[in-house]
DNA sequence: CGTCTTTGACCAGCGC
DNA sequence: GCGCTGGTCAAAGACG
């Protein structure tokens, strides 16, 4: 909130002397007078900024309590609703919550983390760190608890910025209920399936980056099928020449695959950032365009997350969140009401970015960043747009994230408003009221604008950092079409066809 | 030697 | 029931 009391004008262009008074002694006369002027003005400016000072403490107080109030209410309704029949689930017209959120909220942001686990701890207060459920935390063993390793950030790419002070814990979406798949039986005798976290405790916090195996696995929790609940999946579409875009997070490769009616194979992530994260994502190339990476995220991570990670992951939880919070069938079945909501809430003036589909089995909302958004600048996709020198706009990325001294929300620290303009400006989406913002989940909340600057800095950061052949520490790599042979050449029958 | 990727195999869900 | 498809596992090899 800079003050800018610049010398005023002294329109000397217009002051034509006419009295007979020599014109320098009217310029110091003037000068005089704007000297007194500019101390009055930075004296009544100065005042203003104070009270703008308790004014936007005040705001950011009461936003702060009633977006509590908010989750609470949300709370005990995806509580309901995870516990159950269908009849039991709370009814609750997504138009008149998006009335109601924004009554309550410049901008609805639900974080919904334990929507979808009845056999999660309850949510815990503001400040603390609300992680999914996947990770059964249990209350003696929290990532706050539990300092990160020095070394966390040991692997490779753009981790090795990443001080363990900058983790975060990240407002988690929970897709509790997997499939069960792949002979989960006979795996589970083997003693391991790392998709079932134990279910009293899992090693969590930081531990050494070059920690990529996962717990032996023990007896699956059997999930009640009232408890299962449908799995919101993140997709985000975005263009980038490197074969996976860098999200900031660790991941590892676990498997690949030709899907139908996509020549490029799809390959399976797993977050490596701590063991036992549920998290994974797909990453395939988009069939029509292939220069286009289509990045499924599904599952909430159980452990902090470095800054880097933090816009990608923001956005995502926050469409997964809003997805499920909005897009639950109601009672008459009918999805669409809150798939509109979804799509207004989460990306309220994008809604060419945002799509949501609601097909079983999986709801998916997808982030198009390969469209340009109203909040992002005109992204001229052939030729691609200069892009920021990567480190920079890591750099400026992972400063956005700082968290500074500021109340949290939904257990996520605010995040330096200045800083994120940085990033924005590195991203060339630089907007000047930038202040607005705190972060990319509570922009999200209270910016209308931010998704798609967001977005765009995303994009951008994607487009950047890319290109080098990844910062999340995976080389990963989602094979050309094809035509590249052996490596894409896949298993199964599916293989044969994707050729 | 530890970690990661590749890839053949396996399984569950679903449609016919 | 069968085949297709998506998803996962885990052994083997590659890599640093």
């Amino acid at each position: 909130m800079g003050l800018h009391v610049g010398r005023r004008k002294s329109g000397s262009e217009e002051s034509v002397v006419d009295d007979g008074v020599s014109s320098n002694e009217v310029d110091h006369r003037e000068t005089k007078a704007e000297l007194a002027l500019a101390k009055s003005e930075i004296g009544r400016l100065n005042e203003e900024n104070k009270q703008l000072k308790n004014m936007l403490s005040r705001v950011t107080t009461n936003y702060n309590s009633l977006q509590m109030h908010v989750l609470t209410l949300m709370q005990q309704r995806n509580n309901h609703r995870g516990l159950g029949a269908p009849g039991h689930e709370l009814n609750v017209d997504p138009e008149k919550k998006d009335q109601d959120g924004s009554q309550l909220l410049p901008r609805q942001f639900i974080s919904l983390g334990t929507a979808a686990s009845p056999d999660e701890p309850p949510p815990r207060s503001a400040g603390a760190d609300m992680r999914g459920g996947d990770c059964s935390a249990s209350p003696s063993n929290t990532d706050a608890a539990m300092p990160p390793p020095a070394d966390y950030c040991a692997g490779k790419g753009n981790a090795a910025t990443i001080g363990s002070k900058d983790v975060m814990p990240l407002p988690t979406f929970d897709h509790h209920h997997r499939r069960r798949r792949g002979g989960a039986h006979e795996r589970d005798q083997r003693g391991s399936s790392p998709e079932d976290p134990p279910p009293h405790h899992v090693p969590q916090g930081w531990l050494p980056s070059k920690v990529p195996k996962f717990l032996p696995a023990k007896a699956p929790e059997p999930v009640p099928e009232a408890a299962t609940m449908r799995k919101a999946r993140v997709s985000v579409r975005a263009r980038s020449e490197a074969a996976m875009i860098s999200d900031g997070c660790q991941w590892r490769k676990y498997g690949q695959k030709m899907a139908k009616g996509n020549p490029c194979p799809r390959a399976y992530y797993r977050c490596t950032m701590a063991a036992g994260c549920p998290v994974r994502k797909q990453v395939q190339r988009c069939a029509e365009d292939t220069t286009v990476v289509i990045t499924t995220y599904e599952g909430n991570h159980n452990h902090p997350l470095p800054p880097a990670a933090m816009p990608m992951a923001s956005t995502t939880a926050a469409a997964a969140s809003m997805l499920l919070s909005g897009s639950m069938p109601s009672a008459d079945g009918s999805l669409m009401a809150g798939s509109n909501f979804l799509a207004r809430a989460v990306l309220p003036c994008s809604s060419n970015v945002a799509t949501i589909s609601a097909s079983a089995p999986f709801p998916t909302v997808t982030l198009d960043l390969t469209q340009p958004g109203p909040g992002a600048p005109q992204q001229q996709q052939p030729p691609p747009p200069p892009r920021p020198d990567p480190a920079q706009l890591q750099a400026a990325l992972a400063d956005a994230a700082r968290p500074v001294a500021l109340p949290q929300l939904f257990g996520q620290k605010l995040y330096d408003p200045s800083k994120l303009s940085a990033v924005q400006a590195a991203a060339g989406t630089a907007k000047a009221d930038a202040g607005d913002t705190v972060s990319a989940a509570a922009v999200i909340a209270s910016d209308p604008n931010f998704p798609a600057v967001l977005a765009a800095a995303i994009k951008s950061y994607i487009g950047a950092s890319s290109s080098g052949g990844g910062a999340d520490g995976s080389s990963g790599t989602v094979p050309p079409p094809a035509s590249s042979g052996g490596d894409s050449s896949r298993n199964d029958k599916i293989g044969e066809q994707g050729s």
